[in-house]
Parts: C-alpha cells; structure tokens; sequence
DNA sequence: GTATGTGCAAATGGTTTGCAGTGGG
DNA sequence: CCCACTGCAAACCATTTGCACATAC
C-alpha cells in the first residue's frame, strides 16, 4: 500500500510526507514500518532513493532512468529527461583509477510557486552556476 | 587553522576527520567550533561542502569548478574535471518552469584500494550504470 | 567593557533498531 | 504453531544551538 501511494504521487515525497498519505489509509501504521518499507521497495529496485545534498532524502515511483531538479527554497522535487554528459575524452585515469558504477546529477533552482512568492536572490553559496 | 588544515589536505575530509587532524595543532578545539567555522568558510565561499548522497558531508579547500567520484564502499573522494552536461536542446518548460541556479554531479565508483580488497559486486542498488 | 568567538553539553531531527505482540498460513 | 512483519519507543548519529566564559580591542 506503501508504494501504490507512492506510485500514486508525482511528488517526491519525504518518508514522512509518505507516511501523511498512508496514514489516511492505514491509520496505524507506523513511520518506522515507512522507512522499513521504503529501504526494501529501494533495495528491490522498485522505487528510487534521492538522498542527494544532505536534505531530508526524498522517494520516487518513476525508476526509468532521469535526473531531477530540486527546489532550493522548499525542497520540492521536479523530474528531468537525462542530461546526457560528455565523457568522451575521459580515461581511467582521470578518475583516478576509480572503478566507475553510476552518476549523480541534479539541478538546484527555485520551483515557480516559490519564485513568485520571493524576489530572493540565491547564489548558492559558492557554487558555480550552470 | 581550520581552513590551512583543510588545504593541506587533497582528500575530502569530512567534519570530525577534519577535527582529528586540527585537534593535533589545537588540542582543545571542540567539534562544534569545526562545523561552525567550516559553515562560515563555505559561506564565504572559501572552500565548498559536499553533501551529497546523504552521506556524511566532506568539505573541499578546492573552489575551482570541478566534479566528483565517490566510493560507494568507503565514501573517499577524488576530483574530476568538469563534464560538460548538453543542455542545448532544452527549454525552460523541460525543467517545470524552475529557475536553474546550478547543478550537482557525482560520479559513484569503487575507489582502488577497495576494489583490491573486496571482489564485492555493488550494482548500484537499482540504479543505472554510467 | 563590549563584542566576538569558543568549549562544553544538551537539543535537534531524520533515520534505524530492539523487542514484544500479532496475524496469516 | 511458526514466522515474517508490525507498532512502539528508545537509540543513533551527524549537526546545531544555548550558554557561560574567555580573549582581544
């Protein structure tokens, strides 16, 4: 029931936020039984883990492959077709001999509704832009 | 201090690995004063913190623009030179109308003195490969 | 003395885990 | 009856914060 909400949701949703959902249906379950699930329904390559950029890690019903853009005000999450990266030119060893398994990417910027909401200016903090 | 310890160093040190190195020069430095000035620093834009994959955060005395490989066995480190992402054929409505401020890229990989080791498979946990 | 920065310890918050109970097979 | 799974609450761990103190100006 876990991930037919999850499927559900277009969101990516917070273990918690997750948890609110079900919870409509299944008032007693609990949110440890959320992560537990989660953490199995992942493992099992159902579902994806986003637990980029140290925030709360959020889930994702969509498994084919595609980035995400996250919302840097709120947290909200978008998909992304795949960016494809150039990495013709690159050997071994300019990964430092490092076996190399899978990428991570994603894009920091600021969701519509929160870019009407605040005229903010957000450098992000050192980072270069893109 | 914080700040000479981290360039002296080319790993990727996370917070308390940073403390460890500091503590030898300031022994009475807490832990609370490491994450502190590493904050303000990364604020600055002295250095960067990479808080990735939720994992524990490591921080970087190199600002330059550059990307990542992490070892999904030990969490070490290494840099890479900038991969260029094509975005050319993408319009603002590709990214749901988010006002991109920048992008994050890791590359995950087995580092070499772990993939000696252990002949261990890590397929990535259901996600794809690169 | 006033402001800034520190050590220390406690609080925080997302996530995990131990354990006893429960329901399905 | 057994076993996998659950609720619950406590533990966990990286990080943050409150506070009293110290040091520099």
């Amino acid at each position: 029931m876990i991930l037919e909400e999850l499927l559900r949701l277009e969101s990516h949703p917070t273990a918690s936020g997750l948890y609110d959902v079900v919870r409509r249906r299944l008032p007693r379950i609990s949110l440890g039984t959320v992560y537990r699930n989660l953490e199995l329904l992942a493992q099992a390559g159902a579902i994806r883990k986003l637990d980029m950029s140290g925030a709360e890690a959020r889930f994702d019903g969509n498994v084919h492959p595609h980035d995400h853009v996250r919302c840097v005000e709120c947290g909200q999450m978008a998909d992304v077709a795949v960016a494809p990266i150039d990495l013709s030119d690159r050997g071994p060893h300019d990964f430092h001999g490092y076996q190399i398994l899978g990428r991570r990417l994603e894009f920091l910027g600021i969701c519509p509704s929160c870019r009407q909401q605040t005229g903010h200016n957000h450098p992000l903090e050192g980072e270069r832009t893109c």
